[in-house]
DNA sequence: CGCTTATTGAAATTAGCGTATCATTTGCAA
DNA sequence: TTGCAAATGATACGCTAATTTCAATAAGCG
């Protein structure tokens, strides 16, 4: 019968780098590190994975899209401003829906720190 | 003699709308709100107030670049999901530096919320 | 007023990002 | 192994945002 998805070298490999990736990526990021992977193929593999919700997107202003797996519970970004990247940052601040003017509805809200990474900082 | 920069109709009205707005404009809301002001036009003002500092920029993950007057004092933003306007949200939240990990140097921060404002929430 | 030159704006162009095409490859059930 | 539909990937295309072009307009000094 049919199965529908197959298995092939390039959807193993994006899903392995997204496994071991402790941090959001871009399509570029991701092609780089799968390797020997085509940017449409990486593109297809992406929104498939989104559509499952085995992937999240994290968007960080004037940047472009990354993504990140799902399920890590909730947290927020911090983007280096010298090596481009975006990492996770854990926790959270409670009081952030009373910033909000009377009347607003806040549904969801996005903390984005910059600055340097730690790698960058020295 | 030459004093560089003229006085035009179409910039005035450019500074109008910023003065009069309590909230952050795209392009198309600017070249909207300002009237009988084309697109260059608009792109060009911007940029050369964004250059002497007298309007500032606002990026929303995933929306066009807004901007608002520059001065405003340390304030951030909410999304609205409905009309897609946004607006300032006064004050902030202290402990927001702390969310980075170990030896992250924080230089700036960004929050964002997401929801219905006032007129959308009924 | 008259002239120089900054400014304007419609349209063409560039740039970034994502999708569609389509010939070729390949998973995988029989 | 065979056969067929799914998957791949180089490339063409599309979309949106922003910049540049260039002829026409108009600010403002003398």
């Amino acid at each position: 019968m049919n199965t529908g998805a197959r298995k092939t070298r390039q959807r193993g490999a994006i899903r392995d780098v997204f496994e071991r990736s402790e941090r959001p990526l871009t399509i570029d990021e991701l092609v780089a590190a799968a390797g020997g992977v085509g940017v449409a193929t990486a593109y297809r593999a992406v929104a498939a994975l989104l559509r499952e919700a085995w992937l999240e997107t994290v968007e960080i202003p004037g940047e472009p899209v990354r993504y990140e797996r799902a399920g890590k519970g909730h947290h927020h970004h911090f983007a280096c401003e010298k090596c481009e990247r975006v990492f996770d940052v854990d926790g959270c601040l409670e009081n952030v829906r009373r910033l909000a003017p009377p009347r607003f509805r806040v549904k969801a809200h996005a903390v984005t720190l910059y600055g340097l990474c730690s790698a960058c900082a020295r």
